[in-house]
DNA sequence: CCGGTGGATGAACGATCATTCACTAGCGCG
DNA sequence: CGCGCTAGTGAATGATCGTTCATCCACCGG
C-alpha cells in the first residue's frame, strides 16, 4: 500500500510542513483561496487531506502563515535593500528596483497577499493591513523626503505613493519570463517611469 | 407565506434578471466568484435559488454574462469619451480621465472583469481576453502616436501602457467617497502622474 | 372567461467541502 | 529494548455546494 519511500512516517524531520507551503502557495495564487480545497493540497503534497491537520489547525490558519510569513519577509528584505538614508532620489531608485525584481521573483507569494485580504478573518485581517502600511509607509517616506528637499515633483504624497506601488506591482500580470525583456531591463524600465512620474531629471551618482 | 408585494409571480416584467445581475456583481466583488453561493445571490434578490435558472443556464453563465457585459460597455464609453483622432497629449489626459471616473464610478465591475479571468471557463475566458486585449490597444495607440510626434518621452510602449493602466486601476485599492479628495481631483493627480511619467511638460489647449 | 405561459417555488439530487478521530507505523531516547 | 511521540491514514461527520424538477400561481391574448 506505501512506497519505498526513505521515510514513510515517523518523526525523520518536518519538510512536510514546508511542502505544504509551497503546494498551498501556488494554488491561492493560481485560483484563490475558496476554491482549493484541502484535497488538492494534499494531493499536491503526496499525503491524505487528514494529514495537513497534523501541521496547521485549519485552512484559514494556513492561509495567515503564508500571508503573514511572506508580508514580514518582505518587510525584512526591503529594509536590507533599501537604507533609511542617503540620497531620495537614489532611495526611490533602490525601492522601485527591490518592488519590481522581488514581484517578478515571488509572484505568488505577492498575489496572495495582495488578494486574499478578503478570505482572512477580522483576526488576521488587522495584523497583515497593518505590515501592508507598514510597507507602503516606507515609500511615503521616501517621497516626503523628496519633497522636502525640493528633488521631487509631487503634488499629493499618500496619493502618489499609492500610485505608484499599484503601477509597479502591477507588473506582475503581465511579465514572463524568457519573453522579449529580462527582469532587470524590466526593472529599470520602471525606475525611470518612476523617476519621469516624480520629475526627477538627472539622477546622482549612484 | 407570501408578502403583499404588487407582483408575486407571473408575468409583470423580467427587472429580476437585471436584479440578480446587480445582486451577483457585489458579490463576487466583495467576496469573489467560488466564494459566493446561488443560494446567496437569490437571497439578495429575494426569491429561491431555484429561479435563478430561470434567468441563467448556470453560475458560470451568469458569470461571464457580467465580465462581458460590462467590457463590452467599457469600450462603447471609452470610444465615446475618447476621440481616435487629434492630440495625443489631449487624448492621454483624455484616457486618464475616464478610466480613472469610470473606475471610481463602477468599481465592482472592473473588478470583477480583471479578478475572475481565472474563474472562467476556455470558451469565454478567451473572448474576455480578447476584449481586454481591444480596450489596452487603445492605450497603446495613444502612447505610439504621441512617440512619432515626439512629444512622449517613451522608452518602451506596451510596458509602459501596462504600467499606467495598473496605475490607473490600482485607484480602486483605496479611494473612498467622502474622504480628502473628490473624484474629478483623483482624477486630476492621476492625469499629472501619467503626463509626467511621459515627460509631458506643457499640454495644448485642452 | 379560459387556456397557455413565464416565473417562482421548495424539495431533492449527488458531489464536495473542511474538519475530526481512532488507529498505526516508525523513529529517538532513556 | 520498549516507551512515547510525531506524523500519516482512512473513514466518517454534518454542512453546503450547483443544479434539477414537478408543481403552482397569476397574468394576458383570444
Amino acid at each position: 500500500m506505501l512506497k519505498d519511500k526513505t521515510s514513510i512516517s515517523g518523526q525523520p524531520k518536518a519538510d512536510t510542513k514546508q511542502a505544504i507551503e509551497r503546494a498551498a502557495l501556488s494554488l491561492f495564487a493560481e485560483r484563490g483561496y475558496p476554491a482549493v480545497s484541502m484535497r488538492e493540497i494534499a494531493e499536491r503534497v503526496g499525503i491524505r487531506q487528514g494529514g495537513i491537520y497534523n501541521h496547521f489547525a485549519s485552512k484559514q490558519a494556513l492561509l495567515v502563515q503564508l500571508m503573514e510569513g511572506h508580508m514580514r519577509a518582505l518587510l525584512v528584505a526591503l529594509d536590507a535593500s533599501v537604507p533609511s538614508g542617503g540620497d531620495p532620489r537614489q532611495r526611490l531608485g533602490e525601492f522601485v528596483r527591490f518592488h519590481v525584481l522581488y514581484h517578478l521573483t515571488q509572484p505568488d507569494d505577492v498575489f496572495i497577499a495582495y488578494m486574499e485580504l478578503r478570505s482572512l478573518e477580522p483576526a488576521g485581517l488587522s495584523r497583515l493591513k497593518e505590515l501592508r502600511r507598514a510597507y507602503e509607509e516606507r515609500l511615503r517616506g521616501i517621497l516626503e523626503a523628496g519633497r522636502r528637499l525640493g528633488v521631487f515633483a509631487v503634488t499629493d504624497v499618500p496619493v502618489q505613493a499609492m500610485g505608484l506601488i499599484a503601477m509597479l506591482t502591477g507588473v506582475t500580470t503581465w511579465y514572463r519570463d524568457g519573453g522579449r525583456l529580462s527582469r532587470d531591463e524590466v526593472a529599470e524600465i520602471y525606475v525611470a517611469m518612476a523617476m519621469q512620474s516624480l520629475g526627477v531629471e538627472e539622477t546622482p551618482t549612484m
